[in-house]
DNA sequence: AGCAGTCTGGAGAGCGCTCTCCGATATGCT
DNA sequence: AGCATATCGGAGAGCGCTCTCCAGACTGCT
């Protein structure tokens, strides 16, 4: 940078000035100067400037609860098998790369893991957090909180917590699920629920029957599921025994609505024919289903972009109220029902 | 630090000594000054740090080529729809981790966002790059190299380059699958191709073709896919028409795998019975088909691992010779073949 | 006991930048 | 012309750490 400022015959401080855009510099001056930093090919030096900013240019974009706990698992993959995650990590960078913020990618399943996350944050390696839980009980939002760590959440916390979320309005999705069912003239509706556990898949459940409710339906099947294709299927089996006559389903999620597809084919049940199955999340596997499955589309990647802009909000203005933002899903008629 | 220094008694010089466990100290100091770091809640700062170790700790996980050229691109997503990329971040996580070195998730699917990618590693907000390129003519490694920056390909540059990567025997195998197709009693084997353009592609059909041809099978049948599941499926309907008894295919990955599979339901084929089926890669997408797929493993997470491993031996000393490591795929044999 | 050699803690100089002051120059007003 | 006011560049003090150098204490040898 001193080579730069006497190439430009000017002071760092001007130097730094063009650069940084801030204040008025002559516009003689700034050409001189940007002349110059092409000249030497000089590049800031980022540590250097963090430093004296207290700001690094990155966030931590965590995926808690990946694992299972106190097992060992050197790998931490099967996040992404879930091509959901994937969604969010690309609306977050969509949003952050025009800003010059770049995420890392932390995973936090164990609790040494969840301390080494906010010691992450802490040490100022990164400005702030975007958490995407992957179950309910997860008590990183909490030690964040409580460190003072700007950070926001995908999905509403469990417990109440003074941290922004977003999230979609679980209710609504299920309740076009059953409209659609409904519409379409079935008469069997059962359901295939997320773990109970997790708050989405509570309320996905809830919104269902109570919009069957409301349609003259007062009794829903449902068995629970763990949101995997497996599960999925397993669920299907079970409906299929208990409930022989079901003609509509709706699933909590599109993998398990996978799995339930295929549990029907071996059964010789046609889709949407015989049974009509809504999913919801709209991921890829939606599209990998054999029929193309119909399901409930919530905009993840503006979902992740809004939560990007949250947590920047945040970190600009510590001090700032918190704010929850709820997305409207919506029904893609494909061919399962 | 200096309170740290100040409540255990000792100077700034002897603080840092303890935290980075560099030269002996005195052992009853060590507790002293570890007693005091505790108390005052002292974490370093890694921008400091940084400054003068000229370390980040960081390095760049660049994704390359994910998108259509100069086509406006907001959520680069469409790259962790193929479960390929969250095995290969698992793996470099896996490794990273217990050395304190995490990734920072970066696109390059333009060449804007490539030149930003080499900034990024100039300004020194990351100590160097894993390169996973998705298509052949990726300049990004060339321009990394040029810039005398630290970097490791996953898979092997089409164009030599002074640069270590690691890679798969693609050749061994396509030749595992060929050996396990004839052995099964295939006679009429056909193959569908990834765009042959990219080199893993190339080496496949080439081995698949070499393999055949000592089995006695010299001439095979191929149609080029995308590497996607329509294109597979959109293949598999070709080598129908034009193949009507085949009875053995070989798909060079397991999505374009899934989508033949659902090409053979259609045409009613019976799958192994009628036509054996073995993918390449062992994703999740070999796990999801119906039934399950044949396939071709690599040891992605090993990969991804020994890769890391590579980039820290580079950054370490720069003027390292370059490596590749190619690791050996494995058969794994499922229902489909 | 005396000396070279080894070990350990402290002092202090930066690392490369930003940003607050300050002073110098240009501008607008009476 | 003379003053107050706005504009813009420079000087220099840090930001929080690491690490080289140095001095003092201690060891083992003759």
């Amino acid at each position: 940078m001193e080579d730069v400022a006497r190439a430009a015959g000017v002071s760092r401080a001007t130097v730094s000035r063009v650069i940084n855009g801030v204040r008025n510099v002559n516009p003689a001056i700034q050409e001189t100067v940007r002349q110059a930093i092409a000249a030497t090919g000089y590049v800031p030096n980022q540590a250097a400037r963090s430093l004296v900013t207290r700001r690094t240019g990155s966030v931590a974009l965590v995926v808690s609860g990946a694992g299972v706990e106190g097992e060992e698992n050197p790998f931490p993959n099967q996040v992404f098998a879930d091509p959901f995650f994937g969604r969010v990590a690309g609306g977050v960078v969509g949003y952050l790369r025009p800003l010059g913020v770049h995420p890392v990618l932390l995973f936090a399943e164990t609790d040494a893991a969840r301390a080494e996350v906010v010691d992450y944050l802490r040490q100022g390696k990164a400005d702030g957090a975007i958490l995407v839980s992957t179950h309910g009980e997860d008590p990183l939002p909490k030690l964040l909180v409580d460190g003072g760590l700007p950070a926001v959440l995908f999905a509403r916390p469990p417990e109440p917590l003074p941290i922004s979320y977003v999230d979609v309005a679980h209710r609504t999705g299920a309740k076009l699920a059953a409209d659609h069912l409904v519409a379409r003239g079935c008469h069997h509706v059962a359901t295939i629920s997320g773990p109970l556990d997790v708050l989405a898949a509570q309320d996905r459940l809830a919104g269902f029957r109570d919009a069957m409710a409301m349609l003259g339906h007062p009794y829903i099947p449902c068995v629970e599921g763990a949101f995997t294709l497996d599960s999925g299927e397993a669920a299907m089996e079970r409906l299929l025994a208990e409930h022989p006559d079901v003609d509509g389903v709706f699933s909590a999620n599109d993998l398990m609505a996978q799995g339930a597809l295929q549990a029907l084919r071996r059964h010789g049940r046609r889709v949407p024919d015989d049974v009509a199955m809504v999913g919801f999340d709209d991921s890829s596997a939606a599209l990998a289903c054999r029929p193309p499955l119909t399901t409930i589309r919530h905009p993840v990647e503006d979902m992740a972009a809004e939560l990007a802009r949250l947590l920047l909000a945040q970190i600009e203005q510590p001090d700032r109220r918190v704010t929850s933002v709820i997305f409207e899903p919506t029904l893609v008629v494909r061919e399962s029902a």
